[in-house]
DNA sequence: GTCTATAAATGGATAGAC
DNA sequence: GTCTATCCATTTATAGAC
């Protein structure tokens, strides 16, 4: 069974974002060029213009997929019955899924591309990963009765601090990450339903 | 009084450094050249080795300049007798400080410049506002017996969470400062001895 | 679809005259 | 100290042959 034209199309579509995966993980996102790239899969620069129309075109598929991983490992979570140890899993997940891939936090989070803005389609995939937290705080019990989105913005900003802490002050290690629980339990303490 | 040539050269260089300062607000830090830096100060971009030895050592100084701020600032606080009180008053001007100027908040917590890395002096200079931090959370009766500088790491994770979520979603606006008071009571909440 | 060639611009930094 | 001239490298992107 052959590969259909588009077929081989899309594989070459994907082979160049993992290509500027490996790049801005190996050389940060602004460490390389369309030359670059294109010589990893075996190309010229020019002809990565079939596949894409401009370089902010790969970081915005970039920019989507982090914010599907993050959605995607979020659906696989087995939350566990108590509150607060579920807000734990949460924290804990979060902090390693950032840490992972720096190139991809600095992207997601840090919006640090000069000139790139996320386009109305990748910019959704974000907003579904607020939405999951929004609707996850919500189960777990967390509101003090007045407004959830801010229980949610406040953890969103510990769980940045924590991650842009590590990432700014420590690139290749981890140790950031023994604070997670405290942060948890600060913010169990606060926004948890009694 | 005729000014020396030394005073000359080094009105010249913080004219250049200002000017850096100014167009990293205007364009962002690395919304710049040394063509563009030096049309401001009325010269030719050789000119300005003269004054520096590179872009980075421009950045340096201004890294070195940053944390000097901050420690400015910090110094002039009279902090109130109420330890939650002082603590929220280190939290609403670190937010301040940090939202006012996007640049220097970049240059100083997300390391974002390719390439630069803060001098052994300019990395004093930071070290100097960690000391600071340290220093007025043992006054205020941070700790929890164990280890202060664990309270000291979380305190800053929480105040550069914010603004990074702050500078990352709404970099013209302030409006994730209405959870510093919140994220100061979490804190005061777990590490403020009784 | 891929290439060569090139546009058109930009960058940091240096040499050397004045 | 300041300049002109220039090096040398780099970049994204396009035109057009094959």
């Amino acid at each position: 069974m052959a590969a259909t034209r588009h077929e081989r199309h899309l594989a070459l579509r994907r082979e160049i974002v993992e290509a500027a995966w490996s790049l801005s993980r190996a050389r940060g996102l602004n460490g390389w060029s369309l030359r670059d790239l294109a010589a990893v899969v075996g190309m010229r620069a020019p002809s990565l213009y079939v596949y894409f129309d401009s370089k902010n075109a790969i970081f915005d598929t970039m920019f989507r997929e982090g914010y599907q991983q993050l959605l995607d490992e979020a659906a696989e979570l087995v939350p566990p019955a108590d509150p607060r140890d579920a807000l734990r899993q949460l924290g804990r997940r979060f902090f390693t899924f950032a840490i992972a891939d720096q190139a991809r936090m600095q992207l997601m989070f840090w919006r640090v591309v000069p000139g790139f803005e996320p386009s109305s389609d990748a910019y959704d995939a974000s907003l579904q990963v607020s939405g999951f937290l929004l609707g996850e705080l919500q189960r777990i019990g967390i509101g003090i009765g007045i407004d959830d989105a801010d229980a949610a913005e406040v953890w969103m900003a510990l769980a940045i601090g924590l991650v842009t802490q590590q990432v700014a002050n420590e690139p290749s290690g981890d140790s950031w990450g023994r604070h997670v629980d405290a942060m948890v339990d600060m913010f169990a303490d606060r926004y948890l339903r009694a």
